[in-house]
DNA sequence: TAGTTTTTTTGCCTTTTGTCAAGTAAGTTT
DNA sequence: AAACTTACTTGACAAAAGGCAAAAAAACTA
């Protein structure tokens, strides 16, 4: 399987000031991954054990509301780190399921394995705790995004942020993670 | 000043599975904590310096559309942490501002009290990932409440989950939060 | 307490989004 | 290719929420 880590070792040296030599150390406890169209890296229910790297692709992540439909939670594109932190970092069942929308590869590790180095290398430390702060950011960005902007402005700043969620992802998960329904979503990219 | 962590101390312990004496330990390095009503802990263009232990009062984050107005970001509630996480760990310019509601205490550390208790004190990193993991779980929480309810639902939401909150907050504060215009909350509420 | 400011409520009307249902388009399977 | 399924679009109408302005209530100040 092909393992060329040069990707990851830019991504860490991106979210973290550490020496390039600590980036490499990182990068090797990370093992290839690769995932078709369509197949799931998580389902409900189960525990995750994925601290992902996404190298290639997109993903998204959606459980199902009351009504039984399904929730486009979030979309994960590539050069991105993916995990359910719930399940993940609690070690609970998860109530959401990842999965690819497209082929994807990159490197992952277990929690056990994140633990190990989380303790033990002061610079993991470092990047895992960026990593959390990033997320978090993205987080709180996103709901006031949510809240103060119109269905239409919602769409247009996807557009112009992640325009390969566009490009891969069908309208109906876009519409659920816009929080309007597919008909809405259709009006709304009729008038450009 | 009144510097007894029982609170703290009970909180740490709730967050994470560590010894007694452990949690003590990073009590111990926390320092007393008080705010006036409606004093700031934080204003926009500020680095932030206050990673906090909220034991008494309310308190919110809030910062400014393009309109001028204020949107009130989020809420805190006593027993729980209070840091503006972008600028208090990245060392940059806050957008946002955290304002008091009522009259606070708690216990603080600054950002490089963190981190020397964050490389030094295994028990501590463990606690400081738990508290980031609470957070992003609780951000991720409310991005989904906010695009699947309706203003209504919201509301009757809130009122299950943080009656201080509107037992305390002004209700333009309130509106914001949930997105909605004064008007249309004083509404809703009209229709219990 | 009278006057001032801020907060909350309400009415009227508009815009946005949802619901339901039907229709078209596209993708799979046999 | 025909049959079937899933995805997307569109129309007609209903509900949710916003904009604006004025009134009422509450909080603050001198």
């Amino acid at each position: 399987m092909y393992t060329n880590k040069e990707s990851l070792i830019h991504f860490i040296l991106k979210v973290v000031e550490i020496s390039k030599s600590d980036a490499e150390e990182i990068a090797a406890s990370f093992h290839p991954f690769k995932l078709r169209e369509k197949e799931f890296l998580l389902k409900e229910n189960q525990i995750s054990d994925d601290y992902l790297y996404l190298k290639s692709g997109l993903m998204r992540t959606f459980l199902y509301n009351l009504k039984g439909e399904e929730i486009t939670i979030d979309f994960f594109t590539e050069d991105n780190m993916v995990f359910e932190i719930t399940s993940f970092f609690n070690r609970v069942h998860s109530e959401a399921n990842i999965q690819a929308i497209t082929p994807c590869t990159g490197f992952r590790i277990s929690y056990k394995e994140l633990n190990t180095l989380f303790h033990n290398k002061p610079a993991f430390r470092d990047f895992g705790r960026a990593i959390l702060v990033k997320e978090f950011m993205a987080s709180q960005k996103r709901n006031y995004g949510m809240i103060n902007r119109t269905a239409k402005e919602r769409y247009q700043n996807l557009l112009v942020n992640k325009p390969q969620i566009l490009k891969y992802s069908p309208l109906k998960f876009i519409a659920s993670y816009l929080g309007v329904t597919d008909s809405t979503l259709s009006r709304l990219r009729k008038n450009l």
